[in-house]
Formats: structure tokens, sequence, C-alpha cells
DNA sequence: GATGAATGAGATTTCATTCAT
DNA sequence: CATGAATGAAATCTCATTCAT
């Protein structure tokens, strides 16, 4: 009857999916709870996956291409390393900060039974640091920034990054979000940096 | 029978449920897989703990107790903000990659129906960080530090550290050990420290 | 749209359940599957036939009818008793030899909940051993034949193709047809015939 | 309380087992109604059994090993393959018309998604046609039979003993088991025996 | 203390059947 | 006629917890 209901039911079964597994992770997400999130019943989930497995599979795979495509977007629009680090960063914050659920499902959890944590390492987050690393490396090259272990380097700003927005998520408001960023942005910027430029 | 093997069923079950949990979460941990881990029947836990839940409230408070005690005899033996600092990057390191193990319980996950990230962040993640900040400040106060946001480092420090360690846990074997102590510890220290000191 | 792809939608329905349900049986045979093998979505089966037991009883019903029809069109063309018993030895070989899956529609499956096996027994079985026995009373009654208990000899008989056959379609090649019927024949005519006859 | 009620577990739902699968086949005996038959919960049934399957297996290997060591206990027994065949004939009927349960899981259908019936074929059925196959080449060697088919002879001989047994199990009285066991014995000794012995 | 058989609630998955289009 | 999304009941299987021994 209402519109809002009448939208595709597969996206609404991984909204409802993203939304439960936030919760208390994928496993502990019950086709019963997903369905009733969804208003539907628990068969129709099985009409389009062809189990929950899948249908975490597919819940990952569908925002992890998103949030790449949107990353890239966004931190190309940078020219210089310097500006392309500080738009990852940026980025980064705007992303976990508005679209909690998603980031519960992406990088909250080391490991479940139903999406082993080294499938989530190797698809999304270590390319996600690859992405970062990049970006300092050509910063190196282009002697905008030091000399330093950038892979170290990434993982690390990845990390605090990370551990920022958990706290944040879970209702610590040590301090606010621009706080947070100006504070990762001097650390990461006052090691790489050259004096000069 | 035996002496050796009847010391202290209670030690056995929290043991076996460390490792059993350390594979995929505390609810993926099920009663019959920590008996047969720690060779005892299922019965029994029911005997030393009221409950699963109870079990492994019982296994968070007892390591975290072991981990902060060893933390600050190791920290406290720094002298300035700085030592204590270094120390405690190296007890880190040293510490979760060693026990492996108890490093998944208590930092490894972002919740579980039955051991709540909540809890776990209010219980043993912030009272770290605080004891982080704590440090910091003391070398801002006696001038070894520059004036930072001490929050947000310690934050961040943490997160660092944390996501280098779930790589090395997973076989990513970008960089040794020491190369991340090194890094990390540069791209603290560069921030906080005073060009005199 | 083509013609030759519209032809009684009705017929390929039950031709889909027959090779269907000879894989597992009836219970095991789905919808989804039927409707697959036919080429046609599932609601359509509904509109032909009330249920998917409806669909069975038909295609049990109209497999038997053609059956038999055949059955004593091809053993009215023997003249004596004999030649009417070898035409229905004959007979049975090179048809369930040829449909094969009819034959396990008919024979091999012996009970389950959607079609019973009484019911298979009643409408189908029992027929054709009692079509059998008739064949055989006549020569009896002839005296072409000795006075035997007829009515097990063509139970028997019937037993004795059958598990021959399920052993062919099984893949167990101890023998080729012509072995197997030339040995059912001798077996049946030895006790049968009279020694002049 | 009872008696009764109190032996081994295991067995109960084993012999529940039988006597579900022989209603409607193993796949329609839900593991719901096996509890009842059994007056046990479902869940108990996974403490013995790792799944259904493997109780169904275990049900026809236990039960193949009691046909087989009864059989051979029987017709070693006799001295000449004659009577050899004779007593396998016997028991053939008094175990089929006596346990009707087993008769059911072992010789009714042609298959079953749970235990498919090539399974079946090959581990009781083959093995008990070759095992009358045998003596009936004794019989042939020994020139107390006739230079026959041997393979079709016993393969014939089994399928007539188990229709007319399936008849009687679904209630068609047309004759007395004994008038079956004589009418049996004659066609196959009519064909077998040498006019001399 | 210690065992492990037994329970029962709940999870995932399947599938005949219906119904809006 | 025809489709296939949607439902809901039921089936298999899991597991924390209890309890007689």
């Amino acid at each position: 009857m209402q519109e809002t209901i009448m939208i595709d039911m597969r996206e609404r079964i991984i909204e409802a999916a993203i939304t439960v597994a936030a919760r208390w992770g994928f496993t502990q997400a019950t086709t019963k709870e997903i369905a009733r999130e969804a208003g539907c019943s628990e068969g129709i989930i099985y009409h389009y996956f062809t189990s929950k497995h899948e249908l975490f599979l597919a819940v990952i795979r569908e925002n992890a291409e998103e949030f790449f495509s949107q990353l890239k977007l966004e931190v190309n629009a940078g020219e210089t390393a310097g500006e392309r680090l500080e738009r990852i960063i940026d980025f980064h914050f705007h992303y976990f900060t508005g679209k909690i659920h998603i980031f519960q499902i992406l990088f909250g959890k080391t490991g479940d039974a139903i999406v082993p944590f080294p499938y989530v390492l190797k698809t999304i987050i270590l390319p996600y640091q690859r992405f970062i690393e990049r970006v300092i490396v050509q910063g190196i090259h282009s002697d905008e920034f030091h000399q330093l272990n950038s892979n170290v380097l990434s993982s690390s700003l990845l990390g605090m990054m990370q551990f920022n927005i958990i706290k944040l998520h879970f209702g610590v408001k040590d301090n606010t979000v621009d706080e947070i960023k100006n504070t990762v942005k001097y650390l990461i910027f006052k090691s790489l940096v050259n004096k000069k430029s």
C-alpha cells in the first residue's frame, strides 16, 4: 500500500541485514530478525539469496563497492599527496560517522563464523590500507613526504581512525569529530611532511 | 586421580574458554567444545560458573586484572613520561604478539551477544586508554611533551598498535614487529616531544 | 510465441513431473523443479492441476491407461495362452527397458506420502497381475497349461521381471535383456506347459 | 519408571526409525515422528547420530548384519544345494512376513533422497542375490541342478519372493504364505532339478 | 565433585500454494 | 493464460542448561 513498502524487496533485505548485523554481528543476526526488520517473511530471503551466508557476502560486496567508488572519487580530486591524504581522513570520518551500520559490518569485527575476518581483511581492509599506502608513496617520491615506512604508516593511520570512531559509535564523547580529525592530521603530517613544503 | 590433572579445574575451564573463544568469538564458543578442550564434562562447567555468560565475564575479568598488573609493573619502572610511553608500546607488542588468545578476547571483537562490546569497552579498553592518557598528561605537565589533545593521542596510539597487531595475527607479514614498533614510536614521539628534550 | 513450444502445456508438465519424480520419488519432486523441467512457471501448474497430489494422480492414471491399452493390443494378437504369455513377457521388457522413467513411476517407488503405495498397487499393479493371471487361467482351461496356482504364478512372473529390470536400470549389467527374457520364459514355461504341447 | 522405557535409548531410536520409515520411506520419516515413536526429544537423536542420514545408515547396516548372519546360520545347516535353496526360501518368507518393518527398509523402495537405492542395492540386495546364486552354482557343479543361467535365476527367485511378500504386506490375501512358498519352490525346482535326483 | 544423557527452545532452510499483476 | 514474488508451516539440526547417578 505505502510507497516505501513497495521498493525493491532485495534492497530492503540487504538494508535490514546490515541493521541487524550491526547489533551483534553476522552470526547473531537471525533470519527471523532480519525478516522482521525488512517487514517480510523469512522464506523470501531464500528467494533472493541462496543462504544467510550468501546474503552477507552480498551485503559486504555491494557496500565495499560503494565505499571504494566514493573514496576514489573524493580522493582523486586532491592534487598533491598531502591534499589527498587529508581528503582520505576527511572522507573516512564523514563516511563512518554518517553510515554507522556499514562501518560495523566492514571494519568492526575480527571474525565471525559466517563471514570470517580473513575474508574481510583480504577483500576490504587491506585494499583500503594499500590505497592509503600508495598515496603516501607518491608523496615520498615527489619529495613532499619524508622517507618513512609507508606500510606501517598507512596501517597506523587506519588503526587510529578506526579506534576513535568506535569510541564515538559507542557513545564515548570525549571529543568532537573535528577535534579527533585535527589531532589525527597533526600526528600524521608532523611526521611525514618536510619542513619546507 | 593424578594430582597434576586435578589442579584447579576452574582454571582449566577458563583457559579452555579463552582458546575456544579466540577462534570465532564468545557466542560461537560452545560449552561442548570448551569441555572437550578442558578435558572435562559439560556439566562441571555449571558447578563453577552459573552460566556461559558468567564464565566469560570471569574470563575477561581475570585476564584484565593480570594484564593491568603486568602493565603497571612494567611501565612504572620508567622514570620520565617518555620512558614510560616507550615501555607501554614495548609491553603492548610483547604481550599481544605473545599471548594471542587473550588479545582476541579483549580487543578483537566489537560485540557479541554473550559479552557485549560496551562492557569490554568500559571495563578494559577505556581504562587502558586512560592509563596511556595519564602518562601523556604527565609528560605535558612536566614540559616533556607538547600541549596536544592527550585523549585523542592515547586513543590513536592504541588504535595504531591494535591494527598492526591484527595484521600480524592474521598472517599479513608486511613488516617485522620491530619495524612496526619503531615507526609507531617515531610517529608518536615526533609529534609529542619538545625539540630540546 | 512459437507454436511448437505452446503445444499442450498440460502435457509438458506431466512429462516433466515423470522425469523429476523418477529421480527421487513424488515427494522429492518439487514444483520448482518440475516447472524448470517443463520450462514454465510454478504458478501455472496450479492452473491445470488443483495440487501436486492431483498432478501425480493424473501422471499415474494417464500412463497406466497408455500402458494397458498397448499391452492389450499387443497381447490379444497372440492366439494360444502360451503365445499370449510370451507376448506379455516380450512387451514388458520392451516397454520398460525403453520407458525407464515410467517404470520407476508405476512400479519402482513403492509408496510415498504424495501417492501412497496401496493406491498404486490397487490401480496398476494388481490389475496388471490379474491380467496375466487370466491368461494363465485360460491356458489351464484349454489344457495348454498345468493345474497350478495361477495367482502366485502371475505374481511371481511380475516379480521376477521387475527385479531384473531394476537391476538393469541401476547399471548392473550381469546379463543382456535377451538372456534375461529367455531364462524367465524357460522358468515359467517349464513349470506351466504340458509335455505334449 | 517402567522397565521397558529404561532400555538403551540408542536402540529405541533405531527401532522407532524403522517403524516410522516403514510407513513412507526414509525422507518422509521426520525426526519429530521418530522422537515421538521412541518417546524422547528430537535433540537426543543427535546425541547418538550425527545426522538423520547417519541414523538411517546405522539402521540399515545393523539390520543387514543381523539378516545376513541369521540367513547364513539357517542356510548352512542344509547339506545339498537343493536343501539349501529350500532353506533360503523358507527363511526369506519367515523373516519378511515376521519382521515386516525391516523388509520395507531393505527391499521396498527404488530410491530415496536420504538413502539412495544404489547404496541399498550394492550393500544388501546384490550380496543377497549373489549368495543365492552361489548356492545354485554349487548345485550345478555337483550335477544336482541343470546348467541354467544362475544369475538370472537367483534374481528371479528374489523378485518373485519379494513381490508376493509385498502383496501380503499390503493386505492382499489372495493366498496363504504356505501356498506361495509351495508354488515358488515348484517353479524353481521344476526348472532346476535333474529328473533323476 | 563429576558425568554425560536428556531436554526444549530456537536457528536455518525448504517448499506447496496463493495472488497481484 | 501465465508469471514469479511472497507466505507460512514444517523439517533438520544446534546448544545452553538441568539432573539422576
